[in-house]
DNA sequence: ATCCTTCCGTTGTTGCAACAACATACGCGT
DNA sequence: ACGCGTATGTTGTTGCAACAACGGAAGGAT
């Protein structure tokens, strides 16, 4: 097992490479090999272990009940996956796990993780904050989206957003991650006529942009 | 402090009574009481511990650039609130939580709950496992709402919504929790269109419905 | 310089869903 | 029975945003 590009995962950070080895036998981790297209973890089963992608990457589908399905999320190198699933013991997935290109997952189990191991292993400590912390981070990062996508109207939901991230950035003036496109998925609207909205806004007083970079005008 | 009902919160699920009060000296506890409006926390500011409501309220309260605001959430008795935050170290509140009501607040820290004390404390290990279903929870909450309102046709999120529902309770006949305002704020709809695209289903022949019992009507 | 691609803005059309207003049904107390 | 309140379904209007189509700007490759 590649034990640097281990240590270098959001999972083990902060977590040396001469240590993972050691905390890898703690946590019973199984390595296993999935061609494209081939169902990881199927909707219905339950999970006590979590997946960390070592290489490739795997969609998360969701089926419909008239046989039509979507691809509701997408989990690259170094990400892990099924790990909601996991943290809840007994509770069954209400998605498939698919590889999207040949893939290699290393299964990690959630009760070992979360309960110090007899040799005192100094590194569940350090696991498990890095796991706590990137359940809050998607936590955030879905309550943001969910807040912004809430509004009804294009213009409050660009307002909810570029407000936030003036606030985030402490400054009305900002550059955003995102170009026109992925902004508009982000918002869950129409890219062109979110650029309509934007010169209006533009217009209207409101903002002022030039490519990525925004500035927030105060009513002041 | 009431023990009897912290033992009985999520966060403090499986541990007795009797537990509660050596427990709460290893996570720092401290009890604070909050007049109607008064901000507990407020924007901008960094937490290292967690709010646990012991009675009243708390809203969570988003500050737009513009001067206007909104009530994001709201945190009742026995939820826990900031946990979020206080997970990721340095990380700085976006929103205000503001008590609603006279209101109660039991905060723990958070860095006491995620390393083992040095009298090694036998329930840590149960409160994080807790910790992390909550955060779970929350994160799988968070995701089907998130799926349901990608959609952007009513129809559409009618099914999304219908699909899991009857996923989850393993049959096509099944009764929803929500009232119809309650679904078509969830779906973030509206509530006549939405009552007229189910009607609209039920001729299409998609679906069954009386009151809350719906039953999906396959292809087959 | 010339293609080509990608990104962004603009315009006009159209469809869907929000909105308002009302109708109906049901429960509940008296 | 009656009145009242709440929850739900129906209808018609209207506004907003999705959609399609296009034009221009910027960058890369040859």
């Amino acid at each position: 097992m590649n034990t640097f590009f281990i240590s270098n995962t959001p999972l083990f950070h902060g977590i040396s490479e001469s240590e993972i080895s050691e905390l890898l036998s703690c946590l019973g981790a199984k390595e296993r090999k999935y061609k494209k297209d081939e169902i990881i973890i199927r909707a219905g089963s339950s999970v006590s272990e979590i997946g960390l992608v070592e290489s490739g990457s795997v969609n998360i589908v969701v089926n419909f009940y008239w046989g039509n399905s979507h691809i509701f999320g997408h989990v690259g190198k170094g990400q892990v996956f099924a790990e909601n699933y996991a943290a809840i013991p007994g509770k069954e997935l209400l998605c498939d796990v698919v590889a999207c290109e040949e893939t290699e997952v290393l299964f990690l189990n959630m009760r070992n993780m979360l309960t110090t191991c007899q040799r005192g292993c100094a590194f569940h400590t350090r696991i498990i904050q890095n796991m706590l912390r990137i359940s809050a981070q998607k936590n955030l990062n879905l309550s943001s989206r969910m807040m912004h996508t809430a509004s009804k109207s294009l213009r409050e939901r660009l307002l909810s957003y570029l407000s936030e991230q003036a606030l985030e950035h402490g400054s009305s003036r900002f550059t955003i991650p995102f170009d026109r496109q992925q902004l508009a998925d982000y918002l869950a609207v129409d890219r062109s006529a979110m650029s309509n909205e934007l010169s209006k806004m533009q217009k209207d007083g409101l903002i002022t942009y030039h490519k990525n970079e925004f500035t927030l005008n105060g009513s002041t």
